[in-house]
DNA sequence: GTTTTTGTTGATTGACGAGTCAATAAACTT
DNA sequence: AAGTTTATTGACTCGTCAATCAACAAAAAC
């Protein structure tokens, strides 16, 4: 039953079931067999589109960096003044998409990818850097010259909460991620 | 040559061992015999003493957890008065011991451990609400009933700089991880 | 209507790695 | 001195998995 213009629909697949397979796994130990199988397909389709699984991970990783942009983005249009604009940026980062659980339990390990793999590594540094970028924006109206280091600052406690949700055992809580950070915010 | 009472060295040397091969590869994908052969020894004996490859891991994550529990403690026990305490935590948190590369990256696929490996998971739990303890008391005299939501923000923020740092091309640098912290001290 | 391109898979290859085993030997016990 | 415990390893088993291949089918191009 080959239908023709399959490509983009199974790299589509794909790059999804790569996602919740890391997300369920929780490590990156997921054979390409298991994606494909999640994904609908044998794991030889798997590698005739991808060519290696180091492909197949880092589309994934591409995807869910490319959704938070978005998201990002998205928030910062309707967003108006320093104050709405990192207040978007916070919600959109913990915003039920990113923030359920495979969402989380990925980004945890592209981490690990990024150690090893220098495109992983590049991938994480563009985020870093746009979110840098973003937040010191909204920051240098409000803290002066003291937008660098609070961004730093507010960058980290970010990351340092998505990891500990990772571990947590209940329900993802956006909401008081957001909080805390607002908090800090607040206080600076 | 068989010496008799060589079960703690080979077991010391596993550890060690195991800790740089993780830093090395940035990642769990180490097999015994690397670390067994860093060790000094054959991979049969490091089964022999261990029994199992995630035994190895998790006496190696005990150790550096215990480690940095000590480096705390042993800070801990020369301050007095409430900011004396916070600080010595931070800097035993950002101790060169504490960060250097090795560990740090050790530390980061710990994390991912214990997204599969209860015990691990069990492991890490401890050491934060650890944390979270001291943490509380040394605010607590001084932030009142905003102490619990100051430390959890200051939690997440340890942990945020430890995985940025793992990322990082350049040298660890304590201190400006310390900065980071303090900064957000001072400010609540 | 034949050739080429695209989609698809079952079977196979080749490598690698965790864990076991049998064997060897030194050191303690009685 | 015989027996037991501890240390140690090379060789082996058994499973797993990424990647490749050969083959088949449908559509598109010519």
């Amino acid at each position: 039953m080959p239908k023709v213009g399959m490509e983009p629909i199974r790299k589509a697949a794909l790059v999804k079931a790569t996602i919740v397979e890391i997300g369920r796994a929780g490590s990156l130990d997921v054979t390409v067999s298991q994606i494909a199988k999640r994904a609908g397909m044998s794991s030889a389709l798997a590698h005739h589109y991808f060519g290696s699984k180091e492909e197949i991970f880092l589309a994934a990783m591409r995807h869910i960096l490319s959704l938070y942009g978005a998201e990002v983005r998205g928030a910062l249009h309707l967003a108006t003044g320093p104050e709405a604009r990192l207040k978007a940026i916070l919600w959109a980062s913990f915003s039920p998409a990113n923030f359920r659980r495979e969402a989380v339990g990925a980004w945890l390990n592209f981490w690990v990818l990024a150690q090893t793999v220098p495109e992983a590594k590049r991938l994480l540094a563009v985020y870093q850097s746009r979110l840098r970028t973003n937040l010191l924006a909204a920051l240098r109206p409000l803290a002066g010259d003291r937008a660098e280091a609070v961004a730093e600052g507010l960058g980290a406690l970010i990351d340092g909460l998505y990891l500990r949700e990772g571990l947590k055992s209940g329900l993802p809580d956006g909401a008081t991620a957001v909080a805390t950070a607002l908090d800090y915010l607040n206080s600076q």
